[in-house]
DNA sequence: CAAAGTTGGTAAAACGATTAACCAAAAGGA
DNA sequence: TCCTTTTGGTTAATCGTTTTACCAACTTTG
């Protein structure tokens, strides 16, 4: 049987209130009493119901974070950035992966809210967020994280500046000569999906570069899903010579895929990556990849929630800038 | 300001057991009270406090889960799958990666039991567990997944068929003709990795080899630790013509030393690779791996959990088998 | 020595739900 | 009609803590 304070009370002769001070150290207490709850309290290896403590002071030292997804290599390191920092917080992390469930999304924020977490990182699935404004209407403090939107007015925003990673990985390429250049993501209707091609068009404007949208591919976020969209890009349009793509897994199945094609990377297609995923310098030809810091990202998104929890009125969007970790399958060296 | 029962059950001049009823349907409402409720409950959107259920029911529908890393793809789709059961049987996961710290490990426990969490899966850090007896003698369900230990008596265990892995793989690359087989693995003094050097072993008794541990070298499990690893062991034993590595990011970073000291795979070394992780098949050459099914071991860890929590005598050893995906790094094709 | 602090400790009211026990009124049965 | 059930609802205890307010006993201080 679970051991509570009402019994460690009992045993040493002194009320429960007392037993309290020891614990939290809130009150002077004499040592021989002291030392015979202490005493008791190891003797039973008696840990104080959270629970309880909980319900008492309305608050949980808990935080909850929610992903769209979770194999990607980027949010992965993302949520161990947070994990880190809520960790030397003295927090515990709630984490839910929504699988890009919109309902489910909002389920779970609904479910996180109701067991008292005391605040969400959240990493919407898409644009469609407004549901979150009743929340922050009555100050329930949530983060966003890696996508964005400006719809929720009172919530803070960490994330990559993803115009300037659209922007430096085009513009890399066009450095390189290429004029037609292919662009696979893995989700729409999302800020970073939406802000990379933003910074594509700013690089090809630059250029005096015509913009066509019909050099942009959809695909699922997968190995297969990436060989897919780069089979349907690179068959639509044969005078592509450079794809950007968004996501780690979709780069593996590009590569596949253009090597099924026996087209040689970089000199019939080079290609960019998104994010330092383990296995770049070992594919052939090792991958260049514009890369944003998740782990920078994660614990940056821990310490605006702490913030937010203390200060309600906390509201700012801190990006993190991009930089380009340069191998073969882009052309360089 | 957060509303609650009593403010439900005061507009809607009932008492607050009645609200209860209502939410619960634990007793029959006549109509119009019923709806009266209703309608009050999603004018104010109110969600009932879970923590002052779970105070009160003595149980919080919400599980634990403990692994030792993260970057690991095998835990991570361990991971995955957990997360999908729990879900489906409604329940949260709180989880918490110890980064192979022992000492964190056990604070966690500590901590997830204070918070009542309903039961813990478990993946321990090192073989050094004895300290979860305290639990499960007051019968706390802890279920052991992937790496166990029989020193905790009375706790289940989903683990892979661990034995069977290292003799599959030891005994595939026997038939290639291989004899000198070196293994890198990540961590020592785990039960995953101490029955795979025993499948190695009985594989290499079937062939009437010499067993010879000078051809394991331990590595972190890091991208660079297993280059660092693959640089020593093939600098003591020039005769070593294939290896077997414990896990993903090892074998890709000894693929890359490999490369560097200008061998080929597969035909100065052979080589096989632990998980079916996204770039095997791109690397060059794709690599031959043995795989557990991370999925499905997490699956039933959770059903496993949930038999325990109900029925505190079950205690069981579910073992899954292993499967080798083959592709050219052993030699095949 | 009386008045004023200080000190160590306790009683009891929270926190926000669930739920066993109870009760009046309505319905059913003889 | 009177007695028994059923129905719809309420009261109050409970979960295990924290924390405010209070108190007695002891120390200081003037």
């Amino acid at each position: 049987m679970k051991v509570t304070m009402k019994q460690i009370a009992k045993e040493a002769n002194v009320s429960v209130a007392t037993v309290s001070h020891v614990i939290n150290g809130t009150k002077h207490i004499t040592e021989d009493k002291y030392n015979k709850i202490m005493q008791i309290i190891h003797k039973y290896n008696y840990k104080p119901n959270s629970t309880a403590k909980n319900l008492r002071q309305q608050k949980t030292k808990t935080a909850g974070m929610v992903v769209s997804s979770f194999p990607d290599s980027f949010i992965t390191e993302m949520v161990y950035g947070v994990e880190e920092r809520a960790r030397e917080m003295g927090y515990n992390l709630l984490l839910v992966n929504t699988n890009e469930d919109k309902n489910y999304e909002e389920e779970t924020i609904n479910l996180l809210h109701s067991k008292m977490v005391d605040g969400i990182i959240l990493s919407p699935t898409s644009n469609d967020i407004e549901y979150l404004n009743a929340f922050t209407d009555e100050d329930f403090p949530i983060v966003l994280v890696n996508r964005y939107n400006n719809i929720v007015q009172h919530a803070p925003k960490v994330t990559g500046d993803n115009v300037q990673t659209g922007y430096d990985a085009t513009m890399h390429l066009l450095q390189h000569g290429h004029k037609k250049i292919g662009m696979i993501y893995g989700v729409s209707n999302v800020s970073t999906t939406d802000e990379r091609i933003e910074g594509y068009k700013k690089a090809l404007q630059q250029y005096n570069l015509p913009f066509n949208d019909s050099y942009f591919e959809l695909g699922h976020a997968t190995v297969s899903g990436g060989a897919a969209a780069a089979k349907s890009l690179l068959s639509r349009h044969s005078d592509i010579t450079a794809l950007f793509i968004q996501n780690d897994l979709m780069t593996i199945g590009a590569i596949s895929q253009i090597k099924d094609l026996l087209l040689k990377i970089p000199d019939d297609i080079a290609l960019i990556g998104f994010g330092d995923f383990a296995s770049s310098s070992i594919i052939d030809p090792p991958v260049t990849n514009i890369v944003l810091p998740p782990d920078t990202i994660g614990k940056t998104a821990f310490d605006v929630l702490l913030n937010k929890i203390n200060n309600p009125d906390y509201t700012k969007h801190i990006e993190l800038p991009p930089s380009l970790i340069t191998r073969q399958s882009c052309g360089c060296k």
